[in-house]
DNA sequence: AGACTGAGTTCGAAATCCGAACTCAGTGGT
DNA sequence: ACCACTGAGTTCGGATTTCGAACTCAGTCT
């Protein structure tokens, strides 16, 4: 138990929440669409037990949202909440950061559209209306 | 070791370097002006045998230098060099962001399309071909 | 000599992480 | 009815990482 320091200075606020291993993965993931437990666990890598309890600490934060989306067999799916889709900017400037400075790799992540090649931006989309 | 997924795309990669509850915190202490191993102990609350090795990983990728700035005994302290420094825009948009979001448990945060009302959902919008 | 500094290292105990196998409800095919 | 399959987890024992506290080592100060 330490955090005699200052009273968690936002940074350190922020860190205690999604400043593991997994969590920002788990956000970039879930910008690129992914919302399935199965999916997260294949995407990353990342071990069951471990990602139950790191999905379930990123609802209690408000990150992501736990959403039934079947009944039949009753199945939940997570998705980025507001907070969630607000943590994109700091991703954008690791990516930046890495694309700089960090030695080796680099290799082309930028989403394309397949169908005709124009690099993809991320909207809001609303089924019904058919309008972002 | 579990990188199977794909070839570390780029946040990976940053997050391999600077992912851990520990180096993001270092990072921002560092810009904050503290060098010395036992100011950056003391300031964080870090354990010492994590933090000698936390900060022999940030030197190896660059992020700090380790600067003899004394003889007598010798004396090593610490230094964010250019690409240590670069982190500061990350830095802030974790703040900005904890500023906006981080306190306690969300309370509402399902985004809903004010037109329709309709609780709207993540896509990919190609803004040249207008489609999904 | 004896106390103190600063940058570490060594230690065993405690918390986390891991992969693999298992559960549980419901579906679909034969 | 029987069996294989899905998806979202849980349970396991073992490996890794982290922890705090105490120790080291060179040199300085009084």
């Amino acid at each position: 138990m330490n955090q005699q320091g200052q009273p968690g200075s936002a940074i350190e606020e922020t860190l205690r929440v999604v400043g593991d291993r997994w969590s920002i993965l788990l956000v970039r993931a879930g910008l690129r669409g992914i919302r399935r437990f199965d999916d997260f666990c294949d995407d990353l890598g990342i071990a069951r037990p471990v990602l139950t309890e790191r999905l379930r600490r990123l609802v209690k934060f408000g990150i992501f949202e736990r959403v039934k989306y079947q009944d039949k067999p009753v199945r939940y799916e997570y998705r980025l909440t507001e907070a969630g889709l607000a943590l994109s900017p700091a991703l954008v400037a690791l990516v930046r950061w890495s694309e700089e400075y960090s030695q080796e790799v680099s290799s082309e992540t930028t989403l394309v559209h397949a169908p005709c090649g124009t690099e993809l931006e991320q909207a809001f989309w609303c089924r019904s209306c058919q309008t972002t």
